[in-house]
DNA sequence: ATGAAAGCGCTAACAA
DNA sequence: TTGTTAGCGCTTTCAT
């Protein structure tokens, strides 16, 4: 391995300089910089990141803890954030609870001793131990944390948008199929749904609730947005689209013919099955890059008051990306929906229990 | 932060014994490790990875590098390596090259220098620059490269199977989508589609090569395909599988029942997409624990021969997965086919340009 | 503008 | 069995 000392001792200065040299240009005289960062880079130097931390009591080492990573949802995150930490120079620890809100907090706890701050994503376990979230700098993705900060993708503007995109296409018995039943994202939903409401006096929304975020939790609920009298969807995201659409194919129905569905997130996946599906978009990676960005924001500059306070959430734009999955609902050939139980003018559940 | 040294403190002993009791437990006196570790419990101190490493000349990290996370494959051999990692304490380096090769080896230089070793998965690129692979440890997934331990799936028992199972489908003139021109896993399958074909002599193969290992590339792919007169396709993985059942749809054909498609690795997107994807399954994450546990045996007991010697390719089993996109021969009803030009019983193409 | 020296948290000789 | 001592590679006072 080549050190600092194999660098001073070619350019003939002491490993002081050196390190002023790479770290703090300015506070050495130009030609010696230069034939630093000449001897530097002819031997191929690189700065041990762990010994440089220690000295300044830091490991140079974000974390990172998603729920899952073979979710392209996360796996995205995961890529925005691998990109923005390769540029600032420090190490990514990612982990993966597994949807495990018992792991998630045991990882949390791990992550934030390992690391000099964490990007918590789409927290489904409740973390209240302050001797775990209060010692680092944490940025919440999908979620509001007091004394971290936040960044998330504009749900609100994304149902109004997907409400009347489904409202203009003349359905006015809507469904919504929730995700984890501690989901931020689900909670804000749902008021954004409410909301609604109130702003579209003739629509009726049926809230169906706490489903796994999976494709298989698309599934098991099919049966419940077939029972609601729904003829349109709104699900937590793509997996749970994806399962819904094929689970209500086999109760006979087609998409969007008999039942319009819209995705959440705009995967990858929204635009590979078939139909392809109206989803709401948001830059995925992108809030992987925020939240590193905030995160090293507050780790990088020690130099003012500690800012504990907690922002504002950065919100993220969206837009509705409309494809195949959703239908006017004049299309609707009568008689075709024969599946459908005709005793449902009330709705089912306003909240299954999870 | 809490150190070793509070804990010894705390306990009355010296931060030696108190190293000694975490690290290696026998050399101390049982009733003086006890009240170590609980001490160490109720202080919720946690070894500094960075200090540790930094003595040894380590840094109790290890580098992953893989073509594109959001590709699920990749996910789950990150998932499967995050997992290992966690469990020997070591901190992962995720980073992506983006499937661009210029970027796998700048970023593999500055991966082996900042890690203790490397898990590479699936280079694109040629990896000869010995100032970077022969430093450190490295284990390549899905290739060969000298002085480096290997893990990969048997394509070669996948392909065999694969072909078996369109064979006996009746189909006689299959067709080989490519992946990357460097890909190892495509010369591999490559080498035993030429051995399937000495083994069944009534059997035409149609290698078409070099396509982008994504859903574009089975969109570009689906042409050449249509043109070759193949009855089924056998595809480098199931992105591009998936791109190739959409392009041919739109072409006229359906699949199965004008083509059959075989995928390749079984991803969970196999079982998504409509049809469902008749897919090689092998244990993706497993592939992550695998290469984990080899490079840590390499990294963990220095105390032996430095084993520079290439040791055989760690091979895991695979098994076809039928689901929808393959059916008999038989099933194909003449006159359906129409799109298909007539010209063409000499392959059309033996190799594209890439 | 540069260097000497101290020390971050930890482990590994070497002593006792 | 336990403690003392000496660094790992680097940054950071404090001198010069």
């Amino acid at each position: 391995m080549i050190t600092i000392r194999d660098v001073a001792r070619e350019v003939g200065v002491s490993i002081t300089t050196v390190s002023r040299a790479l770290t703090d240009p300015e506070k050495v005289a130009p030609a010696t910089r230069e034939r630093i960062v000449a001897a530097a880079d002819a031997l191929g130097y690189t700065p041990n990141r762990a010994a440089s931390g220690l000295r300044a009591g830091r490991t140079n080492t974000i974390g990172l803890l998603v729920p899952d990573l073979s979710n392209p949802y996360f796996a995205a995150v995961a890529m925005g954030i691998a990109e923005r930490a390769r540029v600032h120079k420090v190490a990514v620890f990612v982990t993966d609870s597994q949807e495990d809100l018992r792991a998630e907090v045991d990882l949390l706890r791990g992550l934030v001793q390992q690391t000099d701050g964490v990007v918590l994503c789409s927290p489904r376990a409740v973390h209240e131990d302050q001797a775990v979230i209060g010692t680092k700098p944490l940025v919440v993705v999908n979620h509001e944390l007091p004394g971290a900060q936040s960044v998330a993708v504009n749900d609100l503007a994304g149902v109004a948008s997907t409400v009347d995109h489904l409202y203009s296409l003349g359905h006015r018995r809507i469904a919504y199929v929730g995700g984890p039943a501690t989901s931020w994202s689900d909670a804000r939903r749902r008021s954004a749904l409410a909301h609604a409401r109130t702003r579209l006096p003739d629509l009726e929304v049926v809230e169906l609730g706490a489903h796994a975020p999976t494709v298989d939790g698309g599934n098991i609920a099919a049966g419940v947005v077939v029972a609601s009298g729904a003829t349109a969807v709104i699900t937590f995201n793509d997996l749970v689209a994806i399962g819904l659409v094929r689970r209500v194919h086999r109760l006979g129905l087609r998409v969007p013919h008999d039942l319009s569905v819209v995705g959440f997130d705009d995967t990858y996946l929204a635009d590979l099955v078939t139909p392809a599906l109206t989803s709401v978009h948001g830059d995925l990676s992108e809030i992987g890059r925020r939240a590193t960005d905030l995160l090293l924001a507050e780790l990088r500059p020690p130099r003012h008051a500690p800012a504990s306070t907690t922002r504002e959430p950065v919100l993220l734009p969206v837009q509705l990306v409309v494809r195949e999955s959703t239908a006017p609902l004049l299309s609707r050939t009568s008689g075709s929906t024969g599946a459908r139980p005709p005793e449902l003018s009330p709705p089912l559940a306003h909240r299954d229990p999870p």
